[in-house]
DNA sequence: GCTCATGTTCCCCT
DNA sequence: CAGGGGAACATGAG
């Protein structure tokens, strides 16, 4: 799940329920996804403070308690939830619940499968930023000038640029899909051979996509959307009902439309249908 | 058993 | 240095 636009469901989530309550204890079964304090420290840090408002840039989820801030990545499974103290529902926790921010009247469990995701604290910027490392401007505040900017001078290929978090903030492999899917440009594209025409549409494509994508918590899987499609077996292209195509780019499956998304045949080395032709 | 998965990071090449 | 490919990380689903 975890890319931009359901890192800011996890941020709305957290606002509406545990903003404003009071952490009495943090519950740490998996120590491994606290990942740079102990759990006495962590305690310490947040035992007896409130949560504020939380913030987020790309992926990550900024939550301040007290003298100091939560910093949240989800990876590729991690997710909120609060239970709600006394009810039925929810009353038992997961065998994936990591990290529990027990509070008077609730409590917020982040949950995470996989554990590539995990939980950090912060006291200052200093220290924020040496956990994210660096950071580009969050996909969703991006205007067409800064995104002109930041595409100038880039070597490589156009899926490896909108998912690199140091460029633009946000964007994983699904939302790289369909924006370039909604911009009709290949994924293998060199950024380089995007000509102003081109780099509008994809700032267009880009913008509308993130936009609509954080109203629903999600990357939507309306008509109009790859998402709806992508993991089908046959799938077409709901614009043309061309078979859709899959391969992997910047090390990640891609799917795209090799009707609508064509590649200048000198633009790109060849695209591989499947990994590991050579050796 | 095998493959694949919405993310990041490290290593090796070009 | 920039960027690409591949593997690794940990776990579950099909």
């Amino acid at each position: 799940m975890p890319e931009l636009p359901d890192v800011e469901g996890f941020r709305r989530y957290l606002a509406h329920h545990a903003e404003g309550h009071r952490i009495e204890r943090v519950d740490v079964p998996d120590r491994m996804l606290l990942r740079n304090r102990s759990p006495r420290a962590l305690g310490r840090a947040v035992d007896g403070r409130r949560f504020t408002t939380p913030r987020r840039h790309g992926k990550w989820l900024l939550a301040p308690v007290g003298e100091t801030e939560l910093l949240l990545h989800f990876g590729m499974t991690g997710l909120l939830r609060w239970a709600e103290r006394g009810q039925e529902r929810g009353r038992e926790r997961d065998r994936h619940d990591r990290l529990i921010f027990v509070c008077e009247d609730g409590e917020l469990r982040y949950n995470d499968v996989r554990r590539f995701g995990g939980v950090w604290l912060a006291r200052d910027e200093r220290e924020r930023l040496a956990v994210t490392g660096p950071l580009g401007p969050d996909a969703a505040a991006i205007d067409r000038e800064q995104f002109e900017r930041l595409l100038a001078g880039r070597r490589g290929g156009i899926k490896a640029a909108l998912m690199d978090q140091r460029l633009i903030a946000g964007i994983g492999n699904l939302l790289s899909d369909e924006i370039l899917w909604r911009a009709c440009i290949h994924p293998s594209t060199r950024v380089a051979t995007l000509n102003r025409r081109r780099r509008e549409r994809l700032y267009e494509a880009l913008h509308s996509a993130v936009a609509e994508s954080i109203r629903y918590g999600r990357v939507p899987q309306g008509k109009r959307w790859l998402m709806r499609v992508r993991d089908d077996r046959q799938a077409t292209c709901p614009r043309c009902g061309t078979r859709l195509r899959r391969g992997r780019v910047a090390g990640r499956t891609a799917c795209w439309c090799p009707r609508c998304q064509r590649l200048a045949a000198h633009a790109v080395p060849p695209v591989s249908g499947r990994r590991g032709a050579s050796g």
